[in-house]
DNA sequence: CAGGATTGACAGTAAGCACTTACTATCTAT
DNA sequence: ATAGATAGTAAGTGCTTACTGTCAATCCTG
């Protein structure tokens, strides 16, 4: 039943699969599969399974991109967003980042789509080197406190799936915590 | 030239290569190259793949056994000597133990290798009870103080590969971070 | 030095992989 | 109504995988 395809929908299979299995154990059967597609379609889109791993990374890192402001003068509230929007972020993608991670080493083709999140994660610690200047954080090597903050939330995610039944920390409490250790 | 083969050299060869391919990556002929052995043997000895990737597995997670007492009474002292030994294991084992995470989740058969840090983990969560019990430590989700701990570490070393050039964590400072938080 | 055990080397099997080719069917725009 | 683009299906290519069988060479033990 031909009819123009979604590339979202692609891109959202390949994702699941890759999740699922890896970048080998994504076989392009299993994503046409899983996208309800024929096999061949996904070769004459993207030329070869790489291409279409990598288009599909890229997309889904580019969601990550947030264009508003990190930085407000309020310390503890906009710890609070970027957290609670990480601590969202890492329950539902979890699996996906840890895949990301651990295929991007073994194929280095794939590491133009950690850009993105690099580009973020350098707007974060920004934002903590200009709290530093101001003061109201102890000065010391931004990304030191940056893994302060999102370490413990990122541990518990992951343990989620081995160690179930774990409640997710409260995040404004955390934040709390945070500075109360970071205050100078 | 047969000679006995130490198995060692077998199961070091086998986590190499698993680190740096995943599990379906890591061939039985890759294997057998790194170790400098013929394929066969792999197979004569272990009856196949999976029997031996997870004996490997295994044999290196039964490594992590601190036969120590994790408890002495002074607080400072033992969050600095684990945390010291952790990061040190960390450093070393990195991609290891995420080649091990997302793959005990592939192959559920894998499962079995966890066991052992799950016993090592659960001796750490009872000596934080401890410490909460004798009012040295706010009382809170055990687990969750295990992760402000090691989070924050396992952050850094993770992001090492990525992002390169960054100065570890002080270990020391970290900890007594931590119980400037956790005071009651 | 004899003999059982273990090894490597070589060959081969069935299955699965990414990817290609050839053809047919449907949709859309004119 | 027709042409061009895009879809599915089916078959097949060459390569790699886990795994098996065979056999001669080497080691260790008695």
């Amino acid at each position: 039943m031909p009819a123009a395809i979604n590339e979202q929908i692609i891109f959202n299979a390949a994702l699941k699969v890759m999740t699922e299995r890896g970048y080998t154990g994504a076989t392009t059967k299993l994503i046409a599969q899983e996208a309800g597609i024929g096999e061949v379609t996904l070769f004459r889109r993207f030329g070869n399974k790489e291409t279409l791993i990598l288009e599909a990374m890229k997309q889904e890192a580019s969601k990550l991109e947030g264009s508003e402001k990190l930085y407000s003068g309020k310390l503890e509230a906009d710890l609070t967003k970027i957290m609670t929007a990480y601590q969202l972020l890492l329950r539902a993608r979890a699996a996906l980042l840890l895949t990301f991670y651990t295929e991007v080493t073994r194929h280095p083709e794939l590491a133009t789509a950690l850009e993105q999140p690099k580009h973020t994660i350098g707007k974060m610690l920004e934002m903590l080197g200009r709290y530093q200047e101001e003061g109201k954080l102890i000065p010391k090597d931004p990304m030191h406190q940056l893994s302060e903050l999102f370490g413990p939330v990122m541990m518990l995610t992951l343990f989620e799936t081995v160690y179930q039944g774990k409640a997710p920390l409260d995040v404004k409490l955390h934040v709390r915590s945070f500075i109360k250790s970071n205050r100078p």
